[in-house]
DNA sequence: GTCTATAAGCCGATAGAC
DNA sequence: GTCTATCGGCTTATAGAC
């Protein structure tokens, strides 16, 4: 009734950011939620359906904060085209030595709920990652290149992989040479729209 | 006592790969594990100390297998270099297509425990890309290209980044896509072989 | 080495009061 | 909308017989 700064169903969600993406989906219990977002569990309840209901919650609260980063890193970079690519592999080398940093919270999700390919959470994690590639392909269409579509797409192979294999290895370094690989690519299609003129 | 064809033991690790690959780590009970394998859970606890050593035998029994996989259908491409390269891109669409497939066994197993970075799982998994980062090199340095190393780590970035963005969309075109990356890349390291002489 | 049986605790979800 | 209390089931792991 009496409405907080931030409403009981932020606060539950933010707990479950936390715990969800700290720990893996089928290794948080709702009571440990309820217990961080500091409500009992049938309050828990009141505001979600299930489980399943708060996961699809969780992921669909880092969708924008997570787009709007990438953009950010994208337009504050200096220099042409593939450096402002590059710059963004850069930038996320340096969030992944953040001893908190866990890989993706999206990838990881649709990893761990495999066997449920229906899954609301993994529809939103597909989303996510679309609209970061249609971001992508419009930047690249401006910039003339032909084959827009297939280079966003590469960039975003490189980009995803990079999350699985800093995560496996603890190495951010991996994803410098993502970013060298994202460089050569862009630089490549930018060649080859100059020669196919 | 009296020895089967396949041992209590090999029975109980075939019946781990199948659910632990099929339904993840945490989604699989060992109850389920040894009804699976025909056993007791007494016999399971006989022959694993724990379900983290039970984990590590599912990845560790995965290893060798795998790299033979991926060899032989380089062994088996026809062309040069870098057709040669895109052609395991190629396989691994087909058989990302088949309805039982679910990503990497050794990259989902990271992202699911990604809390407990020390876990063995963890580590077999780790050792086994490096094999196949050093297979890969080893080909790269043999075809004398300068830096055979980073090119082989970008070629693993666009295969894991295939296999966690084909599980998300459920998608197998976007491993023909890094293929294509993945020979541009090739290509580009041996012009600039070329070059440097 | 394999069995039956069970400990001890955690899980998602719900009942009913206020 | 939030609380206390609890259900029925499942989980990892162990005890003790043969």
């Amino acid at each position: 009734m009496a409405r907080s700064a931030t409403s009981t169903r932020e606060r539950i969600v933010s707990a479950a950011n936390k715990l969800f993406y700290g720990d893996g989906i089928r290794g948080v219990s709702l009571d440990a939620v309820a217990a961080k977002a500091g409500v009992t569990k049938r309050t828990l309840y009141y505001h979600f359906r299930s489980k399943d209901d708060l996961v699809a919650a969780y992921l669909a609260g880092r969708d924008q904060p997570n787009l709007a980063l990438f953009r950010k890193w994208f337009e504050e970079a200096d220099g042409a085209l593939p450096a402002k690519v590059e710059q963004i592999f850069r930038n996320l080398a340096r969030s992944a030595r953040h001893p908190k940093w866990k890989g993706c919270g999206f990838l990881r999700t649709s990893a761990e709920l495999a066997n449920m390919p229906g899954h609301p959470a993994i529809k939103i994690g597909a989303a996510h990652k679309k609209k970061f590639d249609a971001w992508l392909r419009e930047v690249f269409e401006q910039a003339g290149i032909a084959d827009a579509s297939q280079l966003s797409r590469q960039i975003l192979l490189l980009l995803d992989g990079s999350f699985a294999v800093v995560l496996l290895h603890r190495d951010p370094s991996y994803m410098e040479t993502a970013g060298e690989a994202a460089r050569s690519l862009v630089d490549g299609a930018l060649r080859g729209r100059v020669a196919r003129r």
